[in-house]
DNA sequence: TTAAAATGTTAGATACCTCTAACATTTTTT
DNA sequence: AAAAAATGTTAGAGGTATCTAACATTTTAA
């Protein structure tokens, strides 16, 4: 559709739309490392193209239209990441920067080929789901682990960050989407948690990773 | 390294050098599709960088560095193509599209994989070498099919052209690199040839067709 | 409720890549 | 060798995406 960049923008827009529904100017310069006035002059071009609706000085919202942009890119982005990992083997903390760049390739061919070959998949190798063709996204409960209480267990089901140096930490914890965890600990003070990880392994998490794990209850329990 | 404009500026650059030693301004604008002045001043700027060395109303030619960038561009794109074919099963005619984008693609290991998951292969579907990581390309003697003597056959090693009408108009006369073929007759008037296929069927190719299918002899002989 | 801080906007500049119009040089043809 | 054609260059402008500096509005805190 748009450039390369108009791309970033909605993307960007709309995934933080999801978390407080209205956007702002500062939040979207933010995520995008660029100036606000940058922002500023951005947000009217997608205005005026119906992709976002704006009123100055208050928000940012995503429009139908904006939505169904957004949901295109998130799909390409998902499926590549997965097939990144799926059929090229290579570590799911390397596989965001590659599929960055991979969700703009234009070609319908190259992508349903990737569906086909992982066998049009649900979620991506983050645990979020990928939208299908039509834009539909499966309904997902978002249960965090900062929010299991002492002595319970749940199972990772996705990971809401996929930079590499947080995956990277994630990774030297040993921890993986599907393990099955236990919250040993919960620290008023700071709200790190001490977990027993899969491998019986007692570790700390910090309140900002804790929060940026999402599970399910478990409801057998486990250690 | 530089923009995405600058590497399809490199790649054209070197490959039209490939054929003429010099390249003229005016070839690379009918190359790139854009005008004299867009050319002129966008390789003052490579010259700047010492990727191409230019002089007014003479030629410009690719230096050390611009050679090296540009094999580097075209082991990418050649690949990539290779990867679309072998890995994803996209047919021969389509991989061109798609290996375009996936050439500024900026990801050692991604490149590093695909050429692992294809056994560090030399040549594309097309029947190009794959220049090596250092920049080497294996040297081929390059024979076209328009330089074959009546009666005589050859066996076909790359097509010089990978654009989709080209590869379509040669997939729709069954011709294939590897195929072995014969020239039955070649015509005076218009440099066209009667050849007989694989599969044992007349057909005529164009002079603009066979100048474009490289082969080498087949000692042998067949049908 | 006023002052301070945070957030947002406008104006004007820059780099990149493209264009058209006008002019210059080189090559080809007569 | 002069004229015509082809090729190349310069000047000036436009769109995109970015920036800094100055100003405006809204929110938060004193």
């Amino acid at each position: 559709m748009g450039s390369l960049t108009e791309e970033n923008y909605i993307k960007s827009i709309y995934s933080l739309s999801l978390e407080a529904g209205e956007v702002s100017v500062s939040g979207l310069a933010r995520k995008l490392k660029v100036k606000l006035p940058t922002v500023n002059s951005m947000i009217k071009k997608l205005a005026a193209k119906k992709i976002v609706a704006y009123v100055p000085y208050k928000g940012i919202k995503v429009t139908e239209k904006g939505k169904r942009e957004a949901l295109s890119i998130i799909r390409k982005h998902r499926l590549a990441e997965l097939f990144l990992v799926e059929v090229m083997g290579i570590g799911w903390e390397e596989v965001h920067d590659i599929a960055e760049q991979l969700e703009h390739v234009e070609s319908d061919t190259f992508y349903n080929r990737i569906n086909q070959m992982l066998g049009n998949p649900k979620v991506d190798p983050h645990g979020e789901p990928i939208p299908d063709i039509h834009g539909k996204v499966a309904a997902r409960k978002r249960l965090s682990l900062g929010e299991i209480a002492e002595g319970d267990s749940a199972r990772i089901t996705a990971v809401g960050n996929d930079e590499k140096s947080f995956l990277d930490h994630l990774n030297s914890k040993g921890l993986q989407i599907g393990d099955t965890i236990t919250v040993r600990k919960k620290e008023e003070f700071d709200g790190s948690i001490v977990i027993v990880t899969r491998a019986r392994k007692e570790t700390m998490l910090s309140h900002q990773v804790a929060n940026r794990i999402w599970v399910e209850a478990d409801p057998a329990g486990h250690g």
